[in-house]
DNA sequence: TAGGATACTGAACATGCGTTCACCCTCGCC
DNA sequence: GGCGAGGGTGAACGCATGTTCAGTATCCTA
């Protein structure tokens, strides 16, 4: 499983190890002599390289964020979180630290992971506009929480790698099973999921002041979409 | 920010106490010192009660579990992750604790955390199943994939909790923005996002063997949606 | 009323942690 | 030839960790 670890600077060496370890255990379940070991130097020289386990984490931060964003070279680049996510996917195994370091970031609520976020929100929401200006996509009632929906729809392979693979009966997130999920994917987003707009239509309803019109269409199996239902369950204490 | 904690069973406030810890701040970055301190006794006791950290965790999971999947008394509810996650959602300050140790519990990849995941997946399944048949919701070209990614996508406000406020101005996810999401994930479930099937057809062309056509409607703008891309992108070796 | 189980504690244990320190090498430069 | 700067190391420091243990109080039961 250890990378064969090519001619790297020593300081980029450790900087990778401490990625894939912070990736697959997280930040406080990995020490600063593990990362040593797998970059095949002592746990002194990580300090003199970067002072403190936590500034080794910040570098760890700013690299994804040069990978993911772009760095300075390449400024010109549409490289963004969904494009790189997308590439880093198409070869799973290869990106498989940066893949589990990123979403450790996204989900960790960093800063760095939040500006990440709001990046790809606010290019959604362009690409969504102008799509929509074009005439190419609908608007939505809420453009901006649609544009938030549809980005953090988009994380979700990045979030739920292992739960999506072997759900799918595959050790992990395959590119089979990545390549499988586009035409689903754009299935819902061409033609929506209902047939019929009564779901939508009872929301709007619920939603405009009256709370209940005909109970008929909405609650009738837990509600269509299964996490999407307007009325307000009983909230239910703690138990013993 | 302590709970007043109520009266209830030591060993109980030992149990929530860690729920809550270890949700806030993840399992290794907890100390059983900091659990017993937040339960107001010793860390001696702790262990007397639990045995070892890890098995204290272990109750933690399976505690979860319990009120998602719903315990034995009240088996014949339909309390499954959906339908709790939504509960929870409803009083996000009540349920913090136990949201963030769920998001955490999936995202961990732990076995407790797939096995409610893989339920969800089989209970949206089946739901979507009943609704084609009774020709509320539209088929798809691969309905197990489409209710993984249904799935995922309810999943949604609770690994981003944390983003999707901060993305939309306020701190946290706040009831209203839970209420906000429900009138745009409709529309989304209803109309999708595309006006054409475009998109969606160039996909299918280039899946079924003819890797390129026309080029014309698909690669035009980083395509429609944000993250689905059917043509291979070119990897990128690493860095310096 | 004795006694054993149970709830609970403070102090200690061994270990692993992040970090520091003194020291060695090996270059490039004057 | 000398020499300083930087890459690199082993050993140690102080500390926090998970866990253990002897001991005390409290309760239930016989």
């Amino acid at each position: 499983m250890r990378s064969p670890s090519p001619d790297l600077t020593t300081r980029a060496r450790i900087r990778d190890a401490a990625l894939a370890l912070f990736g697959a255990n997280g930040y406080s379940a990995t020490s600063v002599r593990a990362i040593a070991e797998r970059a095949g130097v002592s746990a002194a020289l990580v300090m003199h390289h970067f002072g403190s386990k936590e500034a080794l984490r910040a570098e760890c931060d700013a690299h994804i964020v040069d990978e993911v964003i772009g760095r300075k070279e390449q400024l010109a680049t549409d490289s963004d979180l969904s494009s790189t996510m997308r590439r880093w996917l198409a070869d799973v195994d290869l990106y498989r630290a940066s893949l589990d370091y990123l979403a450790r970031m996204i989900t960790d609520g960093t800063d760095a992971g939040a500006r990440l976020f709001d990046d790809l929100v606010d290019r959604t929401a362009s690409m969504i506009d102008a799509e929509v200006a074009a005439g190419r996509m609908r608007s939505s009632s809420d453009p901006r929480m649609t544009a938030v929906i549809v980005a953090a729809h988009g994380l979700v392979p990045l979030l739920l790698e292992s739960q999506l693979g072997r759900a799918l009966g595959e050790p992990g997130l395959t590119p089979a099973l990545v390549a499988r999920m586009t035409l689903p994917t754009l299935e819902l987003y061409t033609h929506g999921l209902y047939q019929t707009t009564d779901v939508l239509d009872a929301a709007t309803a619920a939603l405009a002041g009256r709370p209940d019109t005909t109970r008929g269409p909405r609650s009738d199996k837990g509600a269509g979409d299964p996490n999407q239902d307007p009325d307000p369950p009983p909230a239910r204490a703690s138990d013993n």
